[in-house]
DNA sequence: AGCATGCCTGACCGATCGGTCAGACCCTGA
DNA sequence: TCAGGGTCTGACCGATCGGTCAGGCATGCT
């Protein structure tokens, strides 16, 4: 089935990330995303050299607004971290709902190959940003509960448009997360 | 290897609680758990009819208390729903925190199968009961992100002891869940 | 016309999956 | 001593997985 313009690949990709993000990666295989697009699983290995490079270029968009987040976390402490990774990361969170869900679940797994192999110490990291860097256990839980339900929320919530979503889960964060103090010292703008 | 104590069924259960728990229903085979086990795929076999029958065996005891705590929250609403539910589904949690790890993320496909068709409308029932039956936005989202947050941070918070976990989740959740008015017409002492 | 190139495909491969089956082994009771 | 039943296993099955390969077809350049 030739195509009138070459848009094959995009098709692809749209399409995996739509199967992926609906019953998980492992859980697709080539020949799903190849009937869903209409073409052959060879098609599919044609225009990607495997299954990961798929995954991976499907997630690197999201994969890139995480990393530039971390980076804007250096240095934060307390409260203005706190802030600022829970808006980044539910701005993020809602623009790439589907990318986060396919995540969902096999994230243990999936962080294992090697394109992702950083992922977990962001995430590691945003988790305690959270937590404004306190090692009290309810901060800690607090972001974990917070970070992992609003992967999951925004993957769920599909339906809903995005300036709902966003308020709603910023004023979730705001209530949720343990206040804790601003642990600068000198207390200025910066640390 | 013949075991002096036929108690291989035993450990059948607790290799396979584990290794779902670890790398999810799909990503483990049989074989996996035989050869944790140390004994033949043939033997797990011989114990369980298939593997659904061993997943929804080890599931069983967790299955069993969310149906009772479906059926405590009839009838409640308000605030009343939303305290008894969030209790109550931390208790669940905390105590089953391998069960809920093995369902994470395959949710969807898991709940096909005809042995877990009702849990569900159980999940849909607690999310509303969690939003104290209130239909904003605010509150559902509010519900689902706890609801997912809880049960992924019971499956990762392992090392910590219950008596920590517990009173940390609830007092997240009294943080976090939007206040709603106690909508029983007669409006006591409780708000 | 002839040729090269990009796109696509059916046929095929080895590995692994869940599951079946006949039979070996061991203990117990008659 | 032997029969029987519970436990366990290696060998095997069909299906499906990700991935390879040679070749077909349309197009554009010379």
């Amino acid at each position: 089935m030739r195509r009138t313009e070459p848009e094959t690949r995009g098709e692809i990709l749209a399409a995996a990330t739509r199967r992926f993000a609906a019953t998980g990666y492992r859980g697709t295989s080539l020949q799903d995303i190849a009937t869903e697009v209409g073409c052959s699983k060879a098609t599919v290995l044609y225009h990607f050299a495997n299954k990961e490079a798929l995954l991976t270029e499907l997630m690197a968009p999201a994969i890139a607004m995480l990393q530039s987040l971390d980076d804007s976390l250096v240095g934060l402490t307390g409260r203005a971290a706190q802030q600022t990774a829970a808006a980044g990361f539910i701005d993020l969170a809602v623009r790439f709902r589907r990318e986060i869900a396919v995540l969902r679940g096999e994230f243990p797994e999936l962080l294992q190959q090697p394109a992702f192999a950083h992922i977990q110490r962001i995430s590691e990291r945003m988790r305690d940003a959270l937590a404004g860097h306190s090692a009290q256990p309810g901060a800690r839980i607090a972001a974990l509960v917070l970070l992992a339900g609003i992967s999951e929320g925004c993957a769920e919530f599909v339906d809903v448009p995005d300036d709902e979503l966003r308020p709603a889960l910023l004023a979730l964060a705001g209530r949720a997360l343990e206040p804790v103090p601003d642990q600068s010292p000198t207390q200025d703008k910066e640390t």
